[in-house]
RNA sequence: GCGUCUGUCGUCAAGCGGUUAAGACCUCGGAUUGUGGUUCCGAUAUGCAUGGGUUCGAAUCCCAUCAGACGCCCCA
């Protein structure tokens, strides 16, 4: 046998039996996002690598090992890593600035990232995402947030937990960055090698560390005090303080957590997450927040903006199987022609029908009826003759003879 | 990039150094040339991820490669 090729690692095929989750998820987001005023962006695949370097941040994991680049015609092309960033794009390419505020996009499509695949994590994945452009104030915050948690209500996914914190703006961050290092500095040596690393790099992220040795270090005094000191300044504080008592007005729980840091340098402000409990460690249906200065970073006109996405595969996994529907009508017939002739009939009235295309014996062709179908329409000779069809009720083996014209309302009960 | 575990039919699997490589489901055919979903019979891996090695003998032991699962990092 000639080789067999197989799928690339960490991309699946999306087969027939759960595409019906995927056709939910996607008809939750048109009918929820619309109702919030939300339109759909569909922006390409690929774009310029730079994009990513300079929109996602060049000193993340994301940029720097996961993406899928590649050059052609001299250029530098990057599959893309997350949406946010080629929305972005085309906010600012087309002019949306100049829409009145705000605006509101939603996306939803596959993205790519180079990393080690495992529950919940692949090479190629899907997110939903939404996008608010222009407000400032943390009532977009608020909305965003209670978006997210009325499309997953839409889904029957209830009691997930909202995660939320700030992260203040980029002048109170670079303190708190700062108080952190220094308290730590004695420590450092002492620390792992991942947090060595984060010590430079993102000094905010070695705070949730899951090595013991790490966490006890973390744990004394003088360092507790600094990390659950409130570090942002009165005008980040204020935002925050206004996004939970909305929070409150609209009875959406949310737990505080002061560890909650997004990996993607973009976001100031509020962070946020939903995760669930049975996803396995990658825990997170949903990651956001607010990136006021990217629209300027990317050439924009100084905008605020907020956001979030979710993970496809990983809310599909919370989603409970959908049976698979039946066939409205199989007709079972000796005759293809006449078979063909009244299928046709029945489908122009928006009915799901088929017929043995390989004209098996009769018995074969009701088997499949029964197994595949709720009513078997039998068109035999006689029937034929008299311009009839058998309707069978698969279920309770009822059986009249009746008319063509019919055999629609039979069916549609 | 690192760590742990796992690869036997389309699927779920038994087998643990000498078997004709169980069994079940699915699929296909027949009992049954106009009445199914139940039942009964039958078919379906010269092959055990791939390549080497050890052995009289390997699906079973060893090595490498590839693939998968889970975890770390990171993220949705």
């Amino acid at each position: 046998m000639t080789k067999m090729i197989k799928v690339l690692k960490g991309t699946k095929d999306i087969l027939p039996q759960e595409v019906e989750q995927w056709h939910k998820l996607e008809k939750n987001a048109l009918e929820i996002f619309t109702r919030y005023g939300y339109k759909e962006i569909r922006t390409p695949i690929f774009e310029v690598t730079e994009l990513f370097a300079r929109g996602v941040g060049d000193t993340t994991d994301i940029v720097n090992k996961e993406m899928y680049t590649f050059e052609k015609s001299g250029r530098s092309i990057t599959l893309r890593p997350e949406n946010t960033a080629g929305v972005v794009r085309s906010f600012i390419e087309n002019g949306m600035a100049r829409l009145s505020a705000p605006v509101k996009l939603w996306y939803k499509g596959p993205m790519f990232r180079y990393e080690r695949p495992q529950a919940g994590r692949q090479r190629q994945f899907h997110q939903v995402g939404v996008e608010m452009f222009g407000i400032k104030e943390p009532a977009a915050d608020a909305e965003v947030i209670l978006l997210a948690v009325d499309y997953l209500k839409s889904l029957g996914l209830n009691d997930l937990e909202v995660e939320i914190n700030s992260l203040g703006c980029p002048k109170c961050r670079e303190e708190y960055k700062k108080r952190i290092k220094e308290v730590l500095k004695p420590e450092l040596e002492n620390l792992c090698e991942d947090c060595q690393n984060r010590y430079e790099k993102n000094p905010l992220r070695l705070l949730d560390c899951k090595v013991d040795s790490c966490k006890e270090i973390f744990a004394k005094p003088e360092i507790q005090k600094v990390i659950q000191s409130d570090f942002i300044c009165e005008e980040c504080a204020q935002h925050y303080k206004e996004l939970k008592s909305y929070l409150d007005k609209l009875k959406i729980k949310y737990i505080e957590n002061k560890l909650l840091v997004r990996g993607l340098d973009y976001y100031n402000r509020t962070v946020f997450e939903i995760k669930s409990n049975n996803l396995g460690s990658q825990n997170a249906v949903c990651g956001g927040g607010r990136y006021d200065s990217l629209v300027k970073n990317l050439g924009g006109e100084d905008t605020p903006a907020v956001g979030w996405a979710m993970g496809m595969e990983r809310l599909n996994s919370l989603l409970p199987e959908i049976e698979p529907q039946k066939l409205d009508g199989y007709i079972v017939s000796n005759s293809p022609a006449d078979a063909f002739e009244l299928a046709e009939e029945l489908r122009a009235k928006g009915l799901n029908i088929e017929f043995d295309l390989a004209n098996k014996k009769f018995t074969k062709q009701l088997e499949k009826a029964s197994k595949t179908a709720r009513f078997a329409l039998i068109l035999g000779e006689d029937e034929i003759k008299a311009n009839k069809v058998s309707v069978k009720n698969l279920e309770t083996s009822e059986q009249v003879t009746i008319d063509r014209n019919d055999v629609t309302d039979k069916i549609k009960g």
